[in-house]
DNA sequence: ATTACTAGCCAACGAGTAT
DNA sequence: TATACTCGTTGGCTAGTAA
């Protein structure tokens, strides 16, 4: 059921030119005779490639009478991000990095879901952990949101969902990490959007151990 | 004459998973059947592009028998990092880095090219520095090679070539850098295969300023 | 077993053009 | 001006098979 991610080769260099062309602007107004030329490619086939990457969820598009303003999904910049993610990893770069952020309370969900003993014994396995009941939620500052796309896009350390009585629960991402030198883990859902709070596990009660409150800044270290 | 670098997006593909599958070895026996598995393709596809690759000289082969052993050549690497970079920069991901090494003697070439007029000229007005005449040399550290073949592979700031009476002078790729905060410049021949020595030019004399002797270590530091 | 040649096919392309 | 449809072409693919 798992479907492979296929590296999107067709649509990769035009995002590519896209998203370059978009700097830190949210949307970019381009005609495709534009994207054309900065690509190589002929107008009409700019004009194909958008309308596709459209529909493939991608890119989003205004069009405004005879022009269009172009963004760039969640989906599209997990494909730039995920490139991005395998060749830091195929050549060995920025293995140490790390988050800044503020802590928060969370609504207690955490609890739930760490709590259950599938989720736990792979903890346990897979992370070496067994998990205080409860996550430390650390809202990312806006500059490192960069930096956490980043470790979003990588492999991680997959702790796989499960099926109870009632309903399924979805696999987990989860990256080694450590705050003020506490060994902890960062966790996502696998399937999920991106989401500028952090989940993080220990086998201890970070709040108490570190001492944190609503508000204190904390930096999350990651060497992957 | 300069030819624009062409995206090859028909190799990069199978390039990665071969570098991938390298790791940390510097060649790779594997059959194209496998190579067809790891890419999806098929093993008549996958032979037939090793074949285009090692006449593109992005690959060299050694055949013994009936098995290859796959390496790939600085050009191959080229390719590589230089998509790493590119998409660093789009997406705004490791502005900073470092690069230390040991301070050597070089050929006394330096201080006969950058004292050039035209270099000159440039260097105050690009670099906005009109530098001491002569390059400090420095062998970079083996752990941080990985990290200068990122910043190689990226744009930098073009120094253009010229011609004199007797030859041509060719144009010249800078980073700006500082080494314990001095203000300095990495320069490197803008073509060039991959050296582990950096020339370093500043508008004051380093190995003065820093009482630096050969042997010592430096730690120089980008901001990209 | 492996590599790699040949043939045939089709997705993706450019050109022309409608809107 | 633009975008995007249709059509003809072809580069790059798979399958079969030789070496």
């Amino acid at each position: 059921m798992e479907k492979i991610e296929k590296f999107n080769e067709k649509y990769y260099h035009i995002l590519k030119v896209i998203a370059q062309k978009m700097g830190d602007e949210k949307t970019l107004r381009i005609t495709s005779g534009e994207l054309a030329l900065l690509t190589g490619m002929s107008q009409q086939n700019a004009s194909r490639l958008i309308l596709e990457m459209e529909n493939e969820g991608i890119i989003d598009r205004k069009i405004s009478g005879r022009h269009q303003n172009i963004s760039i999904t969640e989906s599209g910049l997990d494909i730039l991000y995920g490139e991005f993610a395998e060749l830091s990893q195929i050549l060995g770069i920025g293995k140490s990095t790390s988050i800044c952020g503020t802590v928060q309370s969370g609504l207690g969900e955490g609890r739930y879901y760490v709590a259950k003993k599938p989720y736990l014994i792979q903890f346990n396995e897979k992370l070496n952990m067994i998990p205080y009941p409860g996550t430390l939620n650390v809202k990312v500052d806006n500059n490192d949101e960069k930096t956490l796309r980043h470790i979003r896009a990588r492999k991680g350390i997959l702790i796989e969902g499960f099926s109870s009585d009632d309903r399924t629960y979805g696999a987990v991402k989860a990256f080694k990490c450590n705050i003020k030198g506490v060994e902890c883990a960062l966790i996502f859902p696998y399937r999920s959007i991106y989401r500028d709070v952090l989940e993080i596990i220990s086998h201890i009660y970070l709040r108490e151990k570190l001492n944190l409150e609503d508000g204190d800044s904390v930096e999350i270290k990651f060497d992957i």
